[in-house]
DNA sequence: TTCCAGGCAATAC
DNA sequence: GTATTGCATGGA
């Protein structure tokens, strides 16, 4: 048994005790059931871990992956509203789509020149390969795409064709540092086969964990003030 | 006003 | 292989 493994499995059960079952990804046409009482548009997902249900919900993840590069989720969600509005969340929409009408739909979240060329990039590969949740891209081809690097192409598979690949984002890196699992900056791929080498290879356990990393990173690591109030540090 | 968000590629050593 | 830089909007 590897140093760490039981801290690794210990803070899953500590955050999903703390913070509860995430939901993700968030889907911006995802309708929760109408009750009496609740007539919301929901786009989280509690518990429930077969989506994406359509080729479309697939297709959809894959494009937020790409626009959330180093972009609040926020800002997302106004760029996926603005593409479906023109019913431009669809491979062969995109791709028959001048530049321009997609820069104008993604100018909320940022780098739009350039996330317009990576969403170009990905959506020429989905098509040529015909991938879909049966026949999933491989990490190595994913990575091969100018626009989708370690994260995006992790964030692609786990949560869009549900391989059990663990994301390691930002938030992840600066938990692990605080808490001393890792005492370095250390390469993308060593924490990710940390937390791989330490779990169940299943991949509703690997989406409810990095989105509990990120919820729980939102509540103390956005602010370096209070790192030091993670509860985490003294359960582990 | 400044800082930062669910990164990436190009470039320079 | 590691360090630096440009890319861009919107909310706190």
């Amino acid at each position: 048994m590897k140093l760490n493994e039981p801290k690794i499995k210990k803070m899953y059960n500590l955050l999903l005790n703390k913070y509860g079952y995430q939901g993700w990804w968030p889907l911006i046409n995802y309708k929760c059931k109408k009750t009496l009482k609740t007539k919301f548009i929901e786009k989280y997902h509690p518990k429930d871990y077969s989506f994406p249900k359509t080729k479309n919900e697939l297709f959809e993840i894959c494009i937020g992956c790409i626009l959330t590069q180093n972009t609040s989720w926020l800002n997302v969600e106004k760029s996926l509203y603005n593409l479906n509005q023109l019913k431009l969340i669809n491979p062969n929409k995109i791709i028959n789509s001048h530049s321009s009408t997609i820069q104008k739909c993604i100018k909320p979240s940022g780098y739009f020149n350039l996330k317009t060329k990576y969403i170009k990039n990905f959506t020429k590969a989905f098509l040529e390969n015909k991938w879909s949740n049966k026949n999933p891209p491989s990490r190595i081809e994913l990575l091969d795409i100018k626009g989708v690097g370690n994260e995006t192409a992790d964030s692609i598979l786990l949560y869009g064709f549900k391989v059990p690949s663990f994301v390691i984002d930002a938030y992840t890196k600066r938990i692990l540092l605080n808490l001393k699992i890792l005492n370095k900056e250390e390469p993308y791929n060593k924490i990710k086969y940390l937390f791989e080498n330490s779990l169940e290879q299943k991949y509703e356990l690997f989406q409810e964990f990095h989105a509990l990393l990120v919820k729980h990173a939102k509540m103390y690591y956005t602010n370096k003030k209070t790192y030091k109030q993670d509860f985490l540090y003294e359960e582990l």
